[in-house]
RNA sequence: GCGCCUGUAGCUCAGUUGGAUAGAGCAACUGCCUUCUAAGCAGUGGGUCAGGGGUUCGAAUCCCUUCAGGCGCGCCA
């Protein structure tokens, strides 16, 4: 529909023999009675023409070529071009929605085959994945969804940190517990990891192993078991978690592995060769001021480690070398600041910074009945999303998560994420779909020929003009949106906005619901509604299945 | 001190990338189940878009500034 308007006016406009903005904005008036679409095109080419705005739309109205889908179209207010559809063009939309069915949702190929390597959760495996991380996790998988079913061909990877000295800490702290368990003392390191994790992973070393370590140093070859050992168990663990909430990962790419197939060392000799790394007291930095970042980095530290950002470089080069055209990363946004450094690594590597598109997510407070939950990570008492999926559900959880934005502080509230009731947005969701199949179960029972596997051809054949109360022409155009909502949340790499859209559209089920009855004596206007229901329940799903969340047949 | 993010109804948040009289849910109050699911619906009240200045036909949105909150600013990860 928004593209038939532009195209229109891109035409008149052609006729006026003016150049064609960009983009041309059409939008939904907020009160309907102002018409079904609408555009202030000539408001913003009024200063270029030096006229004033309600004669250009008067002129864009004389020189468009309308065709039948219009009822109306009119100068409204300081100058928008207002656009009245007819009820038979909403009829042939609603009734082309159906025949092509999930195909037509969101068949503009945007992506037309790019790849993207989208990047999230990516935590250490030091600890279990807590509630952050879940938000990254449902945010990434939902984009992946949204940027796959736009045509991108998108890999979605987990960056796994099993190098360095947090791993080392990891295995100390488990050793250390190990020895205490075998009755040996080995003192605790100083910020080790305190949680019962680590205790449970040393039992199963003392179980496995016996006693075979007991009085040792850390130090090799066991210090690298421990560690090793630890890492996979914690590993095995964030994957059960991350599969239990219903994300799953392309690929998972090892740190350790860039180190020893040597891909850091060939990053940093790559950069040393265009003369973007020096030498002083006694580390290694990169030239990141030359790219736009504060200050040099420190890439290799005067003990002769690397540091993080080091093989950072390595990562991303392998990625864009990987031809990808565009790389996303999740990261907490207390990891903002880290932004400039790797976009400069990546120019420095002869990319453009625009390659790379970190998405931030803000952190989430866990709040009880409205009191903040305590944790302490010193003490390793903190809740994880495995707690919280076992408390509310996945479902819940992400749908949750994906009701703000990525870049706004989130309440999570256990008590309202628990309630199985009308504070609970999920299920306001989930309920008009549930209740959709309710009602076609009813249908069936009726006699109404709606079978599921060809419901939705059938009904594109249904005498749609039966529908003509306000809740239903209400509900046509909302479902007619869909694709537009779809291609702007891509557009934005924003899901939420499909949580939002998914809240109105149930939000005009329900109240239509109640007001009329879809089964009634009159078999035509009973088929029509069917049409319209079967119609809201095809965009309901896929929206639900776009954020990951389950559509229930009835609940 | 510098940088980034946030500030919208009592609470939690949207706001179609600068458009019309700023929206939704919750909470509060009043009604609706012998008929397809009441996890639902109908109605009522609720605003200095943190404050100030600017840009322009037009600002919650862009710029400057003040205030408040969060996060960053390591040869940590």
């Amino acid at each position: 529909m928004m593209e038939i308007v532009r195209r229109i006016i891109a035409e008149a406009l052609g006729e006026m023999m003016v150049s064609v903005p960009e983009r041309i904005e059409v939008e939904v008036p907020r009160d309907e009675a102002l018409g079904d679409l609408s555009t202030p095109v000539a408001m913003s080419l009024s200063k270029q023409l030096r006229r004033p705005p309600r004669k250009i739309a008067e002129e864009i109205i004389a020189n468009m070529k309308a065709g039948g889908d219009f009822e109306k179209i009119e100068v409204a207010g300081p100058g928008f071009i207002n656009f009245t559809l007819k009820k038979e063009s909403l009829y042939r939309s609603l009734s082309g929605l159906l025949r092509g069915g999930k195909a037509l949702l969101a068949a503009k190929d945007i992506g037309k085959g790019r790849k993207i390597l989208l990047e999230f959760v990516s935590a250490n495996p030091t600890g279990p994945l807590h509630l952050g991380h879940g938000r990254g996790a449902a945010l990434g998988a939902a984009l992946a969804n949204l940027l796959s079913a736009a045509g991108f061909r998108v890999t979605k990877e987990y960056y796994i940190n099993d190098a360095g000295r947090q791993m080392s800490l990891l295995g100390e702290s488990v050793f250390s517990k190990y020895q205490e368990l075998l009755g040996a003392s080995y003192p605790f390191p100083e910020d080790g990891y305190r949680g019962a994790y680590v205790e449970d992973i040393a039992k199963k070393i003392a179980r496995e192993e016996s006693d075979k370590y007991r009085g040792l140093e850390f130090a090799p070859p066991q210090s690298s078991f421990f560690s090793g050992y630890a890492c996979r168990q914690m590993l095995a663990q964030i994957k059960a978690d991350l599969a239990a909430f219903g994300v799953t990962f392309d690929t998972w790419q090892s740190e350790k592995e860039l180190y020893d197939r040597h891909e850091v060392e060939k990053a940093l000799e790559y950069l040393r060769g265009k003369g973007f790394i020096y030498e002083n007291e006694g580390a290694t930095w990169f030239k990141a001021t030359q790219f736009g970042d504060e200050k040099d980095r420190v890439i290799i530290k005067n003990d002769g480690k690397y540091t993080y950002f080091a093989s950072d470089i390595a990562y991303h080069k392998k990625k864009v070398d990987g031809g990808y055209d565009e790389l996303i990363d999740i990261w907490g946004a207390d990891h903002h600041g880290y932004i400039p450094r790797v976009k400069a690594a990546l120019e420095s590597l002869g990319y453009e910074k625009e390659r790379l598109k970190v998405l931030l997510v803000q952190m989430v407070s866990l709040l009880r009945g409205g009191r903040p939950v305590q944790m302490s990570k010193r003490a390793g008492e903190f809740i994880s999303l495995r707690d919280v999926m076992e408390e509310v559900g996945a479902d819940t959880t992400k749908f949750m998560f994906l009701t703000r934005k990525a870049d706004s502080h989130l309440d999570f509230d256990l008590e309202v994420a628990k309630a199985a009731s009308a504070e609970n947005p999920v299920y306001y969701v989930q309920y008009a779909y549930a209740r959709i199949n309710s009602i076609l179960r009813h249908a069936v029972e009726k006699g109404f020929c709606v079978s599921d596997a060809e419901g939705e051809t059938e009904c594109a054949e249904a005498d749609l003009v039966a529908l003509a109360e306000p809740e239903e022409l209400r509900l046509i155009k909302k479902v007619l949106l869909y694709p537009a909502v779809f291609e702007a949340a891509v557009h934005a790499r924003e899901p939420h906005r499909i949580t939002f859209y998914l809240q109105e559209l149930a939000g005009l089920f329900h109240p239509y619901y109640n007001r009329h009855r879809i089964v009634t004596e009159d078999s035509r206007l009973t088929l029509a509604r069917i049409a319209l229901s079967r119609a809201a329940r095809l965009v309901l799903r896929d929206g639900l299945q776009m954020l990951g969340v389950a559509a229930p047949e009835r609940m």
